[in-house]
DNA sequence: TGTACATCAGTGAACGCGCGTTCACTGATGTAC
DNA sequence: TGTACATCAGTGAACGCGCGTTCACTGATGTAC
């Protein structure tokens, strides 16, 4: 009785924006609650895999037996978060494929791009680092497969440059991987600097820049 | 009694192998067994924040209470076990450094002494791999200190180096630090993999050499 | 060497607590007519 | 549009269990004389 009350005056005041939501939308706010919380606690300090359902579910503002509305288990949680990453990631790189210019502009602009998008979602990148080698085996797995999902897209995008003329396939595999895996490396340190030296994030970007340079005077003079 | 006749019994036959401990020794290895129990439950798929003390305690043959004359929790536990790893590591490079030859020789029987030393302390590789990034932030500090260590001392080993003169301290300091984080980084591939494919060792050496390879000709090529 | 006492690693019972999971339920939302 | 019924997200009590930690203890080892 007293929310068809609600309803009806937030109907007639429509810039409400508590506006009367149906079934499947209020389920999909609880779900990402859950996850929210998750993430949460694991940005927190704590570990992902020594969080309980019950701190989940109470976090989320819900009582434990709701979790099982939505999930099977944490591991199914813990997937699902996994699987926000990835689009996650996907858009990143949608969007740093967009600059222009030679390598130093380009790399500077994707690695500054980079660690301002991992402060403002620093949860997920915590929980992307605890469970990319401490989670369960398919968490782990299934991290890895979107990291090398970002290292195939990474050599599509670099196969044509003339300055990778002399590599084989393979090898520019490899030189992918590499620089995949130098830039997430550390993101685990720009994360928890962070905390106490808000400026870690332009030593992050010098760092990881030379690292780069590095490789990319490296692949130059590479011959398959 | 009983334990006295034992002691005079294994007094008269010296040969025997579980001859008579004193209490210390005694209580040396029951410590060393709680190290162990902790490492075979987190190289066997648990997460280190997740084992339990009485789950270790367990394991190690002794009564939960036993675990406090030695702990006084788990992350104290975890802390000398880093320490243990931070023995061996400077161990193996001990070793590593007594080796000879030019870049390819030199850096092909250190990945492969590297990657079978790891084979055969898969519990310890395990556990720092899941610690470095996932472990209470005392344990990740205290590991990436013994990697760090670990870097510096490859500075020391390379700074005379011909190839190397024209880099400046600041940037060999982070040459070496991308060098020792790839040798690291895949080593829990390594690990997961070898599980099902004895062979991916032969891999992993060659993979990683080529990223090191590659990171060797970008050092030829910088100007700082 | 033998005796009397101190030390202390390991024991076992007990505690209160949060855990994952089950179950029958409630009541708002959705659907068919 | 109004009514009658179905659906199902979220509830709350209950369960048995393993947890970390406390405590007083035991008895072999170590020490002083």
């Amino acid at each position: 009785m007293h929310t068809k009350t609600v309803r009806i005056a937030q109907l007639s005041f429509q810039t409400n924006n508590e506006r009367m939501q149906t079934r499947d939308e209020k389920k999909a706010q609880t779900r990402k609650s859950l996850m929210d919380a998750a993430l949460a606690l694991t940005g927190n300090g704590s570990n992902f895999s020594s969080i309980s359902l019950r701190e989940v579910a109470k976090n989320a503002g819900v009582v434990p037996t709701s979790f099982y509305r939505h999930f099977t288990d944490m591991e199914e949680l813990g997937l699902n978060i996994i699987d926000d990453l990835g689009l996650m990631l996907r858009r990143l790189m949608r969007t740093a494929r967009q600059s222009e210019g030679y390598f130093d502009a380009l790399a500077r602009s994707s690695v500054e791009f980079y660690a301002n998008y991992v402060c403002a979602n620093k949860n997920y990148f915590f929980f992307m680092e605890q469970v990319k080698t401490g989670g369960t085996p398919v968490l782990r797995k299934a991290i890895r497969k979107e990291l090398k999902y970002f290292a195939n897209e990474l050599v599509l995008d670099v196969r044509p440059l003339k300055a990778f003329a002399e590599i084989n396939d393979a090898d520019l595999d490899i030189l992918c991987q590499l620089i995949v895996d130098t830039v997430f490396e550390n993101t685990i340190d720009l994360l928890d600097q962070l905390e106490e030296n808000p400026d870690y994030i332009d030593t992050y970007t010098e760092h990881t820049l030379k690292k780069l340079r590095l490789i990319w005077l490296g692949a130059m003079a590479w011959r398959s």
